[in-house]
DNA sequence: CTATTTGCAAATAATTTGCAGCTGG
DNA sequence: CCAGCTGCAAATTATTTGCAAATAG
């Protein structure tokens, strides 16, 4: 998720929140980082070149994002919350062998489960979004995925 | 999920456990709760009963059933783990307004996902399992929700 | 009998909180 | 200026660990 200076700062002030420092380089580390990091992960990523900002901070500051609707989390199984920077509704693939967690989604798929939905008698409830988990594990772990 | 003390007894003998008085209460709790409960719902259900189990048994018990395939656990955004004695593929419906997190399958559209994934070239990856994740609320909150 | 399991208490890990000082708009 | 942020350290919460005593098979 590629993404620059003005668009990062467009997306905090949008929302109605100051524009610090820490606010930028929290969220561009967690834009740059393609699988889903933890607020240590964060931490870790920009303490060196940024050694005044602190782990408080950090959760802080993705909460704040989480509660604006800037960040999302993810689910988990291991009670250690994760961050994704994708805002639209997508699904995961779950890599128990290399603990990452990938993006996946697809459009025509989408469209069959939402499709799905409609003809369904939904009873109570208010269905905001579906996504797709996948559990799986990669064979060759230092390689990359791909479906096609 | 209704299951009598003999097929508990069953399922933890069968998977090299002994089977202990403690073990029967635990799986039987969580046997016995539909919204998928954490460790330590599971302990207050059960202490006014069983006041000599302790919550460390109860975690480790989790976990021991977990490793087993007894238990799964269930994804979570909040860093709570909660536990599932449905071990067959299934979906969660989760909702924002009451902390619940319902059990939802539905054989056509699984066969539809299955199918979808069949027909794509998936590489370095090998899919153990889809679920879907229905983030949602509840209208009213103290009535039940129905598909159909 | 003996390898496992349990209970207890202490330890750890992840996250949150309180508050004084700083800073963006 | 001053409401909203940040850094720090202490607090809290969920979970894990170590170990001696208990027990299932």
């Amino acid at each position: 998720m590629i993404i620059n200076k003005d668009e990062i700062h467009e997306k905090i002030s949008r929302n109605g929140l100051k524009v610090t420092h820490q606010r930028m380089v929290i969220y561009g580390a967690v834009a740059g980082m393609t699988h889903h990091p933890t607020a240590d992960h964060i931490f870790e990523a920009i303490h060196e070149e940024n050694p005044s900002i602190s782990l408080g901070t950090v959760y802080k500051t993705l909460d704040t994002f989480v509660e604006k609707g800037i960040l999302k989390k993810v689910f988990t199984t291991n009670g250690q919350m994760r961050y994704d920077p994708r805002t639209e509704n997508h699904g995961h693939i779950y890599c128990s062998n290399t603990d990452e967690i990938i993006d996946y989604y697809d459009k025509d798929l989408n469209e069959v489960i939402v499709q799905f939905f409609k003809k369904k008698r939904v009873n109570n409830l208010m269905i905001n979004n579906i996504t797709l988990q996948i559990n799986a594990r990669k064979i060759d772990p230092d390689k990359d995925i791909s479906i096609k």
